[in-house]
DNA sequence: CTGAAAGCGCTTACAG
DNA sequence: CTGAAAGCGCTTACAG
């Protein structure tokens, strides 16, 4: 491989001006810059990135890291960054935290170790503030993505981007009390997760604007994987079978809480929409072409991630800049489910 | 940050010794050892990756291209080639080329001037040949995951990862015809693509063996778009409505292009399995709540992402084993569908 | 068993 | 307008 060196010599000039053409980065005669370029021309030559970025300020990459590259809404927000990191001429680079705050924290660590110009995070449930906190020592611009920090010490200086919980759920509780459901069971999740607290306290919030009672056996939380989401549901609707608690419409808060809570619904008997209302937060793929039609709350996933990368280039430029917490709208697909 | 510099003064011994340690590559006293370790863990030292990388041959990173981060089928292989990076140790360079040959290009160039240590490429539809003679080139390790090479003049000599498309389509052929379907309308895509390629030949095969003809009107080959398909597989059910020639059952072989034929075959009024039996490759997550229940060919997508890791981590301890090529079998998953 | 020193390929004050 | 040279933080022959 050329160097700078064999540019240079080639050229006739030193490797200070071949650098300051090929970065335009102080003036050089017209016919200079031009035997500069042929020379580059001529030897087939690279810029080697890795000395580059060791005397630079900057590495021209950026770190990732998802709490669960298996959910959909997490695929695409990965694929709008990549998007949006690759027209900005940087280097993604992907880790996945599995929802495990030590391989979260380890693969923070080695993102720093390899100088990305600054990170991404959609945090794992159980993630420290600590986390944070290290970042900041390391002055690492951060964006917090889906997965926002709560109103603590940290939150007020840090970029995030996340969708308005609070407006989608007001929707869908109006769409369905509009439609005579008063006894909804919710689906939350594992309230540690920003973003299914917010739909928490949010759907709790229109229920009591509606002057709407919601009992605690209607409020089903805590549970993170398909099964247990399976279990617990089927335990309340075979309890409630009798009495008049049961619930007319079940509300989940991400697809795997739907996929336990519409196996339950299968298992127990019940039929959507003819026994049972549902509707859920980001949902399946397709659901266009299936039976039943769900009732989705969709997340623009991909905008996510784009914006994400957006508020990163922004810091970049202007470190200093207050930080600055983007909501965006999701779109709420009404179907069948729910008629 | 404190260099090896400072380390090794505090230490008292010479950068080389302190070298030495950090990457036990030559042996050192006990007691100096231990004088490192702890002057290490003084000065909160690690490490420069840069800098590192500048001197070794290697990066401990990998690139990773895939051309389409939409499907599922791919954000899983991702998926398995991340979680089998971190674990040994490997950071992960991600870029998406989203079916164009230039897009990844430039990817790869990016990936190579960043000295990845090995490329995976799951290749773009219309990806040249020159391409695989840049990275060989190079003498860049390179593992080939789900779209594999034909047997050209670069085949032999690369290490490959994909499903087992031909004992796959066999089962769904014979599943179908001892169900008395024999006229299947297979919607293949773009051929260019090997897996799409070999599906679709393995049909043929398929069919021959049987003493089934398949006539062309029944080969839906070309659309890369749902939209195409849908419009391509509307005309073929509307123009054999009344003739002898209609399917009795529909194969698509991707998900895409299955999204496309259920949208047809919705508009079309017909009922799956009623009026028409349907079966697909790769297909859609979550397929056991819904209806219709689809028939599919499930590609062990995780694992052929940890494979095209593992393939590559052999390739770079032994860079002159011979080449490998690695086909794991799909599931079918049987479903009313197709009953 | 250990150290002094060269060198990886760049960028960037410093000097003219 | 351009060049000589220092230096980024490591690794690794070379020498003893």
């Amino acid at each position: 491989m050329a160097t700078i060196v064999d540019v240079a010599s080639l050229a006739g000039v030193s490797t200070s001006t071949v650098s300051h053409v090929l970065n335009d980065t102080r003036h050089v005669e017209p016919e200079t810059k031009e035997r500069v370029m042929s020379a580059v021309k001529a030897t087939g030559y690279r810029r080697d990135v890795l000395a580059r970025s060791m005397r630079r300020a900057r590495t021209d990459s950026i770190g990732l890291v998802v709490s669960d590259a298996g959910e959909p809404a997490f695929a695409d927000m990965v694929h709008g960054v990549e998007e949006a990191a690759a027209q900005n001429g940087l280097s993604l680079l992907l880790a996945n935290s599995a929802e495990d705050p030590a391989r979260e924290r380890a693969a923070v660590e080695a993102l720093l170790d390899r100088r990305v110009d600054g990170l991404i995070i959609a945090r794992a449930a159980g993630s420290s503030a600590g986390l944070l906190k290290r970042i900041r020592e390391e002055k690492k611009p951060l964006v917090l993505l889906d997965r926002l920090a709560d109103l603590d010490a940290e939150a007020g200086h840090i970029d995030q981007v996340g969708v308005n919980n609070q407006s989608a759920m007001a929707a869908l509780v109006d769409h369905l009390t509009v439609r005579g459901h008063e006894r909804i069971l919710l689906i939350s999740g594992d309230l540690r997760v920003s973003s299914l607290r917010e739909r928490y306290d949010s759907f709790r919030g229109a229920m009591e604007e509606r002057g709407l009672e919601v009992p605690a056996g209607l409020l089903c939380e805590g549970t993170v994987t398909a099964a247990a989401t399976f279990e617990r549901v089927r335990s309340v609707l075979g309890r409630s079978t009798q009495n008049r608690e049961r619930p007319t419409a079940i509300l989940a808060c991400s697809t795997l809480l739907a996929a336990g809570a519409l196996r339950a619904l299968q298992h127990e008997g019940f039929r959507v929409p003819g026994t049972m209302a549902f509707a859920t937060f980001d949902g399946f793929t397709y659901s266009d072409l299936f039976q039943p039609q769900i009732t989705t709350v969709r997340q623009p996933a991909f905008q996510l991630g784009e914006s994400a990368v957006s508020l990163l280039l922004r810091r970049l430029n202007n470190p200093s800049a207050p930080a600055k917490i983007l909501r965006l709208e999701s779109q709420i697909e009404f179907r069948s489910s729910t008629s």
